[in-house]
DNA sequence: AGTTTCGGCGCC
DNA sequence: AAAGGGCGCCGAAACT
């Protein structure tokens, strides 16, 4: 009744496997098999598969249709577990690990590489170095100890299982692909820029602003060379810093319009144009390479074809194949209802404990009504600011939600200090390389406070650079523990999806899209609800915090919400 | 010539 | 007193 099982793969194709025990350690002999995909195939009562890496193993089970239900990835797990234990930047491969353990040179961490476009998913590319079977069990089960040793090892086990299921997740979308309609783009694309010009010269559209801009200066001017603008606002008496669009719209000249206009279809002709088309799309899918946990705070990246940017007018092009739907599906205020979660603020729990308007909710209690200054006060606490109308505004969320400020504040003052900072399921935030600054300041100006923890986090005493070390530190707990929290939800979600046809096409931070039959829809909207209701409940433990998500079934992604 | 950094902006 | 967290991407500029 074994239900978890290790496998290594072998360099001819072959695969070491052993069954495990409840405790982690072997509970059978090791076995040779020819085939990997088979070998896995052939034991469908397996619920959890250990391996080195599922960027080694899952895409040549999912190529031939081979899915597993849960998996446990050592490498990463011992990435974690090296950030939670302070140890971050030692190198992360098992045979990293195993060297540890046994004594013996540590070896480094092969180099990144990065994803070429139109790539496949990297079915052929070696993974990192193979380990024999022995020593991952060797290393994985000396996991499990310092899972043990963790500040709470619950909550480490749920975060490197999330994580794991999250490997599964991004490899299932990377097979998957976001349906992509090329005509739509190509149109969006005339309508936007005009005629695409022969060659690599500019579309008409852009060309045509480019005229007005310099008409405007009455010489020559690149509009998309910052140095050229700022030479040319100069030579006409306006004095300017940079070319931030902020900056601009506050001038009054006439080259200020075209100027901003250009530099927003010049976005979209580079980042998202015709050669991006060219690029990543094929057989009318988008195929990013999506990476669980590729940020230090847990959150996903992409690599290639930006696919965690993609503009908003170009989201027409994301239609569902005829018959399907696109079920999208987006986190109402998820970071603020993570910040009640972790900090358990009375007042904002209760607050956010309905599913209703969360900053509403915020700006009745302590803002006279005022919808925006209670949004902006929320996001200033959870990212830093540390000035304007952020402090003000800060200050009246403190006297109502006390405990959910001082949870950031002292974050914050954690971060300056070189102290460790952690989400809530644990993962570890990067303390920062000392500079001579901080030295400096450690020795004569005293950076934070006593150590209690109920006063004000105050800026303006620790230096430039712990100062960026607390902002960081202060969003890292709220971005990660929403990371966290997002994790499970993939999880829940993906078995909740299980017995059906639909796929999670796309995922990005606290939105989530499934790509389904028409009459599979309504399942999956309930699917996202249960999700949701569960990850809440997993993650942060009983409380009233609830995760509410706005949901829309349509056909092209620029119809959701 | 090839590689790294910068400026700006897209998304959350 | 115009601004703060995380990313990726592109071309240009600044390097080696």
């Amino acid at each position: 009744m074994t239900d978890r099982w290790a496998l290594a793969p072998a360099e001819d194709g072959g695969v070491e496997l052993a069954p495990l025990g409840g405790d982690g350690l072997p509970a059978g002999p090791v076995v040779r098999e020819a085939d990997l995909v088979e070998a896995v195939r052939s034991r469908p009562d397996v619920t959890r598969w250990v391996w080195r890496s599922t960027a080694e193993v899952y895409p040549r089970l999912l190529a031939t249709g081979v899915r597993v239900e849960r998996c446990y990835d050592v490498e990463d797990a011992e990435t974690l577990l090296l950030g939670h234990e302070g140890r971050y930047g030692e190198p992360r491969s098992a045979a990293a690990a195993l060297a540890r353990l046994r004594g013996g040179p540590v070896p480094p961490d092969p180099p990144p590489r990065s994803a070429e476009p139109g790539s496949q998913s990297p079915l052929f590319e070696p993974q990192g170095t193979p380990v024999r079977l022995a020593d991952l069990l060797a290393v994985y089960a000396e996991q499990q100890r310092r899972h043990d040793r963790a500040e709470h090892p619950d909550r480490m086990r749920l975060l490197t299982a999330a994580e794991s299921a999250g490997m599964l997740v991004a490899t299932e979308m990377n097979r998957a692909g976001l349906p992509w309609r090329a005509d739509v783009h190509r149109a969006v694309l005339h309508d936007l820029l005009g005629e695409r010009y022969a060659g690599r010269g500019e579309p008409r559209r852009l060309a045509e602003l480019a005229d007005e801009v310099s008409a405007a200066f009455g010489r020559r001017v690149r509009p998309d060379l910052p140095a050229d603008v700022v030479k040319a606002f100069a030579q006409a008496g306006v004095k300017v810093r940079s070319t931030r669009r902020w900056e601009l719209e506050s001038l009054d000249h006439p080259a200020v319009k075209p100027l901003v206009e250009y530099k927003k279809l010049y976005r979209i002709w580079v980042a998202h144009g015709w050669s991006w088309l060219q690029d990543w799309v094929r057989d009318g899918r988008f195929r990013p390479e999506f990476h669980a946990g590729g940020t230090v705070t847990g959150r996903w990246v992409t690599n290639g074809g930006g696919a965690l940017q993609i503009p908003k007018v170009i989201r027409r092009a994301v239609v569902a194949d005829p018959g399907w739907r696109l079920v999208v599906a987006d986190a109402d205020q998820m970071e603020p209802r993570v910040l009640a979660a972790i900090s358990r603020d009375p007042g904002l729990m209760e607050v956010a404990g309905r599913e209703s308007d969360l900053y509403q909710a915020v700006s009745d209690r302590a803002f006279s009504g005022d919808r925006a200054q209670a949004k902006l006060a929320v996001l200033g606490a959870v990212y830093g600011q540390t000035s304007g109308d952020g402090l003000k505004n800060l200050a009246a969320l403190r006297r109502r939600f006390p405990r959910a400020v001082a949870y950031v504040d002292d974050a914050a003052r954690a971060g300056e200090e070189g102290r460790l900072v952690r989400t809530w399921l644990g993962r570890t935030c990067p303390p920062a390389a000392r500079t001579g600054e901080d030295a400096e300041d450690e020795a004569g100006i005293p950076v934070g406070d006593d150590g209690t923890d109920d006063r004000p986090w105050v800026p303006g005493y620790a230096s430039t650079d712990a100062r960026a070390r607390g902002r960081f530190a202060r969003n890292f707990v709220v971005q990660g523990s929403a990371a966290d929290w997002a994790l499970l939800l993939l999880a829940a979600l993906r078995r909740a999806c299980a017995g059906m046809a639909a796929e999670l096409v796309f995922f990005q931070h606290d939105e989530v899209i499934v790509h389904c039959p028409e009459d599979e829809a309504e399942a999956v909207v309930a699917a996202i609800r249960e999700a949701s209701h569960v990850a809440g409940r997993l993650t942060f433990g009983e409380t009233p915090v609830r995760f509410p998500f706005t949901t829309a079934v349509v056909e092209c992604y620029a119809d959701a919400k």
